[in-house]
DNA sequence: ACAGCATGTAAATATGGTGTAAATTATGTT
DNA sequence: AACATAATTTACACCATATTTACATGCTGT
């Protein structure tokens, strides 16, 4: 807690409503907000104040969002959340093409676009200064997308890495399943109350606890979800 | 991120906006930029700093572009990528006749400005130190194109053999289809979803694994892209 | 013009990852 | 201890993705 960054973050969106409430929020979570409500200011404002992210609402009264985001990405390059009504999710947005690094359909609650902009900044943080993580036993190459235990390599599925680099990301902090599902799946329509994080879950622990001597990198916390920790000193 | 090496890239080109978009996207990526607004002012710089690499417009105010290429590649030898808009597109540039290393379309995205001059470092850097790879298995002369597999001569076709050498470019790097696709068909349309890339990575992987023992080079990380290496320890 | 090879696309096949349901086991509470 | 709730495990059918094959077109050199 003591020296966490203050990040700036931008929010471009033409309703003064939500502006206002994400700027309050965002102001709770300890971040320094700017905001415009056209486009073309926006991007005054990122080429004057390089904000660490920009949240980026799709419909813009004087440009089209799509545009905007591919002119900040191709011209800036800082990372981007895109705000969009659900019946307006193109494909651009849905595969991120237009160089978006996330995307949060509206109505959204202030949980979740707070956990997104989180999970966006730790990844973009960490791939501008590292490509790998080294723990106690795990070690990973963000790169090759390889992933060893004990010296040992152990090849993950698409879904089991995305878990585990999850994990990784936010290290012995506890994760809802919830949490996870939204990161990992997003809207993809998982049965509400299914079980599929547990089974991923447990198919990675296989696999990572199969060379270790029966160590527990991705503890179960009882009613809650699970955390991640590859040290015995806890550290954040 | 130890021993990163520091490259500097001089940037010529008329349009000061241009300039310093691509200037931030630069040091962002860790470079040192230097820049100048025309052609004569250009060459004093590149003969004042040496710098590792040139991005330079077509259209500058003062001589022709192609011109200064030319120039520069007689003088100097330092590597060129081409800045240029669609429309000016010439074979001179094209078939990089005019001795550029590489050309970008503007306009263009940082990442895939970012991504080529990647690709021109590691290729002039590798070639002025070495003039073949050494894998393994594998071997490659860049000057004379030829591959030879455990000492084995196999014959690439043209797609092959740059294919192969853009793996051997990014050793142990998970290369998506469309960073492929982008590399060594530029923009010409190949549908987006066709699966062009994938039959000449089995082509090449035929050849390749004919000589020896089913080997893999090319391995598949499903769902994300290819991954290339030879040599049973993993490196970076 | 012709033969031969390289290239991009499309369609058929194979592979293996994925989500779910149900059975089993663990955990926490009273 | 007994119960309720939550987590793990297993099994399986489905689906997405990768691979393979085949083919039409285009280019090259003789």
């Amino acid at each position: 807690m003591i020296d966490k960054p203050i990040h700036t973050i931008l929010v471009i969106d033409d309703d003064e409503d939500i502006v206002k409430t994400i700027k309050g929020n965002l102001e709770l979570d300890g971040y320094s907000v700017l905001f415009a409500y056209d486009g073309r200011s926006g991007i005054d404002m990122v080429r004057e104040h390089s904000p660490h992210l920009i949240l980026l609402d799709l419909n813009l009264p004087d440009i089209d969002g799509i545009k905007a985001c591919q002119f900040i990405r191709r011209n800036f390059d800082f990372p981007i959340i895109m705000l969009t009504a659900r019946d307006s999710l193109s494909d651009m947005i849905l595969g991120l093409e237009c160089g978006a690094d996330d995307y949060v359909v509206k109505p959204f609650n202030a949980l979740e676009l707070s956990a997104r902009i989180k999970a966006v900044l730790k990844r973009t943080e960490r791939s501008m200064v590292k490509s790998c993580y080294e723990g106690q036993c795990i070690t990973i190459d963000f790169k090759s997308r390889t992933v060893e235990v004990h010296g040992k390599l152990v090849s993950l599925t698409k879904t089991e890495y995305e878990l585990l680099e999850l994990f990784v990301n936010f290290p012995s902090e506890v994760l809802s399943r919830e949490f996870i599902r939204q990161q990992i799946w997003r809207d993809s329509h998982l049965y509400k109350q299914s079980r599929t994080v547990d089974v991923h879950v447990q198919r990675l622990r296989k696999k990572l606890e199969k060379t270790s001597s029966n160590q527990r990198f991705i503890v179960t916390v009882a009613g809650v979800g699970y955390k991640y920790t590859d040290d015995t000193s806890v550290q954040t």
